[in-house]
DNA sequence: AATAGTCTGTTGCATTTGCAACAAACATAT
DNA sequence: ATATGTTTGTTGCAAATGCAACAGACTATT
């Protein structure tokens, strides 16, 4: 346990896993949970596919990327989470033990470790947070499973016009503005939509020389 | 309520929404839950895009399709619900109160309607199945969440033939066999594929040719 | 300053795919 | 039996995309 630096209440308010439940309860808990955090370096791999996992991970600092690799070694990126999201979660909730996933640094970056099934598994049923978690996990997936139908969206789009613009649409949303950065590289966002990247740099000249879009590096104008 | 011809020993053993939870509890709980169910026949619309969800639906006879349709008219279909599983699930847990998609009834069918919501907002928690039915919850939105996993290797795969190739492995590994038959015409294929039908022919047909694959109508064998 | 490495954009070319139109097989209704 | 509609397969053509190779801008290291 190396809790010495972490403080509670900014882990209560920010971390979603912990909605309603009190930062005076999350020391306890916490430990009943295994939490370990450990510091990652920029571009470092944290967990490789087919690796173990018996937790779930928080971004306490920075933030990672969730890739999967084909048999011909294609990368497809499958998103990226950012501070204070958890990762990996439904993994363990669904007691799938070997990662399916590899999970990278984008920055240097801290993650917490939390062997969640032990609330399943062992823990006793009568602990105050017990219940409590739970429900904040079903929340928590369910919105997960929203956001997945977003790059299901996405993905379903058959040109590739449509799956850029349908990209920087979601995130222009998201943003609540016409004008946005973008978390990829040009490389990673091929990978995104599971393109080429010439391709993608191609269609994203074409549109910009239509008036569609504006761009420079990563920031992004939507002016249609 | 209409459950006269309802079995509750049914339902207990073959929902996984109601696993670990007594066949004698299930009326009670149900009304509770303000179940309904409703019979649809085939190809009759159950629930519209942007139709208000305030239930999950648990299918007890048939099977459910469920699509989405771009600003293009283009239908994209999502998965195929089959008998004694659930849908909307992660909508009605997630507090989306319009439907995303369009949910239609590929055979006659009939569907049990949950008001799931009041397990969170109204009820009572001291109910025996109250914490029982949110780990299953839990449970099911962390298997859903990786099917949709799966559903996005699908989709990541840049060629035709590689995502045709993925969706009869994934199929074949389902069904346990090389020889399976698949839930979808050509035409409904190709909206999943999110691919042209004529094209999904054209590489069908290639791939047959190659000795790759074999197949009549909906019935599928994998050679290689 | 020189060097190596990374990121982005560009372009020619071959392949893949979407689109449209048509044909054959089959089912359904009158 | 006829007519109508649905499903699947076929094919020519145009457009989109992947692939490969190269160039310029920028960064980091020595």
């Amino acid at each position: 346990m190396e809790m010495e630096n972490l403080n509670f209440n900014i882990l209560a308010s920010n971390v979603k896993l912990f909605t309603n439940i009190s930062s005076d309860c999350l020391g306890s808990m916490l430990q009943c949970l295994g939490a370990k955090t450990v510091s990652y370096r920029k571009n470092e791999i944290i967990l490789m596919i087919d690796d173990s996992i018996e937790s779930l991970g928080i971004v306490l600092d920075g933030s990672v990327l969730i890739s999967s690799e084909d048999f011909m070694g294609i990368r497809s990126i499958i998103t990226v989470i950012e501070k204070y999201d958890i990762f990996a979660e439904a993994y363990v909730c669904a007691n799938i033990t070997k990662s399916p996933v590899t999970i990278t640094a984008l920055d240097n970056c801290r993650i917490m470790w939390l062997k969640f099934p032990r609330i399943i598994q062992t823990c006793n049923k009568a602990c105050q947070f017990h219940s409590r978690l739970i429900e904040n996990m079903m929340n928590l997936l369910a919105i997960k499973n929203y956001q997945m139908h977003q790059k299901l969206e996405i993905l379903s789009k058959r040109t590739l016009r449509e799956k850029i613009l349908t990209y920087l649409h979601l995130n222009s949303v998201k943003m609540k503005s016409k004008t946005f950065n973008i978390p990829l590289s040009r490389n990673e966002l091929a990978d995104f939509l599971n393109a080429d990247r010439a391709a993608l740099s191609r269609e994203l000249g074409k549109m910009k020389e239509e008036g569609i879009i504006d761009f420079s590096l990563n920031s992004f104008k939507i002016l249609h």
